[in-house]
DNA sequence: CTGTTAGCGCTTTCAT
DNA sequence: ATGAAAGCGCTAACAG
């Protein structure tokens, strides 16, 4: 089912069709329609890769993105998929698992298929070899998630809103405040998180405490041993702020499984703002990052920088804002054990 | 940069370059690394949208889901993105938010697109006008999820695998099981576990009992309203079968806002077997579908028949197993209010 | 083993 | 307003 088969069938030319589906103003509307009802019946469709080569555009837009197993990810793309769709774009995505290796691949892969535009997200914006290909390649390109002075970027302000959290569960009487974040040197975003963490302790005038902990596998279990070890010493954690929700999420078993109630004993923050978050016991409070519309928002850059064939720099940068959820994972802290032994005395005849 | 550019370099054909991409053991070895070279060396990429053109395959597939919202489906999207991925195949996803007309709009535009193949996941594929289009328009293309005697599926038996659910429940002293379930009209798959459910039931000999509720929104608080108002009738159920994790997951939070504790006073169980079930507290007891691995072999049953030309058809469909999640969400009913109150003294002076 | 040639289906000047 | 013709970049006969 070719442009050719409607026009013979149209009883016109294959220009007059394919203008009736890219400038329909220009034909003559008795022609148009005619041409329009001919190509329904034999359910015409344009064929894009032709039309591809012909104009050097392919409508789709290229996504590379860690993994689709953490909720944010997938919420992201999800926009960027209703907002390719709205625009008239299809997305061909890649996941790289955080692995460097699959950004470059992946990348490639991307402009040799010929995407008109790329979304990307990587560990670390800054030692990416991707960007400085892309750049290289004039590929119109924006990064998500990622925050970097030379590159157009939707992202938020992560450091500013960690240091506020700390803000925050210091005004309800946190004084051991816990940082767990994934391998730091393999994410921007897990260190400005750490930075605006150390922010919020230095203002506080506390002493702040990382833990590393490896993000897919076993954070739990690590988790739980440093929550057991830490109950003998005075400077116990009584909050601690995830580098992520998933992280949080774990936090919350971890308690769990050496016997701390969340948030009695311990007050435990997120950040990312997964859907989930809200549906569990106790809801996860967490700095809650607007996913779906960074995606939107990376695709209507890339579209209209397409259609303005103006080229995307980092001052088109947008920072959305962040937003804390208030959820049931945190609470004040609880007083000194004398205070204590007075408001709660059933636990200690018990 | 194209064939011919490099062609000119290399001072051969652009037939030879061709050659050299597609079938490199068909060029002197000497020639070919000339070529190799020099197109290494103008960073070539073959033109994909040419390609297809000329070969009328587009390496690409294209998948539709309801969204990625819910995990399964981006699990299933992972597997398939690193099946594809591994054959040397793109994809384009397309999700229909549950919506029928976009499951129609969707398989047009990836049609159009040119894929050589799709992954579909309808809500329901006795009716799915998708399925007669993709037939009739002869792609290739495979179901997922869907059972359908006359499709080719990748699917799991869910309804046998509720059914011994149920009898597990039944074992373990229930003997009010509620089934709760998102609008059954709209899929095929909830019809099945409910299916399951009825047949477990019957053999237990007990009276099924089914709660319909809208599957996105207002779920918690309806299942809330449910619990609380059942409360004070004898047949309140001490377990609960939901008809996928997300429902479960809510359910443990409705059961959590009238009062109940599970898995003490009520048990819940989920369908799925979604990642993050294993991470929460209680973790999620539930049947496990193996989501990756429908994407994975979904995409291999494609692959294959393409490279053969073989068309697919109903005797491709497999069956993957289900297995039983153990979790902490389901316990043993507690015995009759008279045996309880020996066992549980300490809650009547309370 | 390599080159020549003829399109794949479409858009887009350039005529009319 | 419409048609004729050229060609986007590539591959696959077919010659040599």
């Amino acid at each position: 089912m070719t442009i050719r088969d409607v026009s013979k069938e149209a009883g016109v030319s294959a220009a007059t069709v394919s203008r009736v589906f890219n400038a329909p103003d220009t034909v003559r509307p008795e022609l148009r329609e005619r041409v329009q009802r001919v190509a329904a019946a034999l359910g015409y469709r344009p064929n894009v890769s032709a039309r591809s080569l012909r104009t050097q555009r392919s409508r789709a837009l290229g996504v590379v993105l860690p993994t689709l197993l953490n909720p944010v990810f997938a919420e992201c793309l999800q926009g960027i998929a209703q907002a390719a769709s709205a625009a008239g774009y299809s997305i061909v995505p890649f996941t790289t698992d955080y692995k460097l290796a699959h950004e470059d691949h992946a990348a490639n892969l991307l402009l040799a298929r010929g995407v008109d535009a790329l979304i990307v997200c990587v560990a670390n914006a800054a030692r990416s070899k991707v960007l400085t290909r892309l750049r290289s390649a004039k590929a119109p390109y924006v990064l998500v998630y990622n925050r970097h002075a030379r590159h157009p970027c939707v992202s938020v302000d992560g450091r500013t809103a960690v240091t506020s959290l700390v803000a925050r569960l210091h005004a309800l009487g946190h004084r051991h405040i816990l940082m767990v974040s994934g391998a730091m040197a393999s994410s921007d975003r897990a260190q400005q998180r750490h930075k605006g963490y150390l922010e919020g302790m230095a203002a506080a005038d506390l002493k702040p405490q990382l833990l590393e902990v490896p993000f897919m596998d076993g954070a739990t279990e690590r988790m739980a041993e440093f929550l057991a070890a830490s109950q003998v010493l005075p400077q116990a954690p009584t909050a601690v702020v995830c580098s992520n929700d998933l992280l949080a999420i774990r936090c919350m078993r971890a308690a769990h499984l050496v016997g701390l109630r969340v948030p009695e004993d311990l007050s435990v923050a997120g950040f990312d703002g997964i859907g989930l978050g809200e549906e569990l016991t106790p809801a996860l409070s967490t700095i809650v990052q607007p996913s779906t519309e960074i995606g939107r928002r990376s695709v209507e850059l890339l579209v209209q920088a397409l259609a303005g064939a103006v080229p995307l720099g980092p001052h088109n940068s947008v920072t959305l804002d962040l937003h804390f959820r208030e959820g049931e994972s945190i609470a004040a802290a609880r007083t000194t054990s004398l205070v204590c032994s007075y408001s709660q005395p059933q636990r200690i005849t018990s």
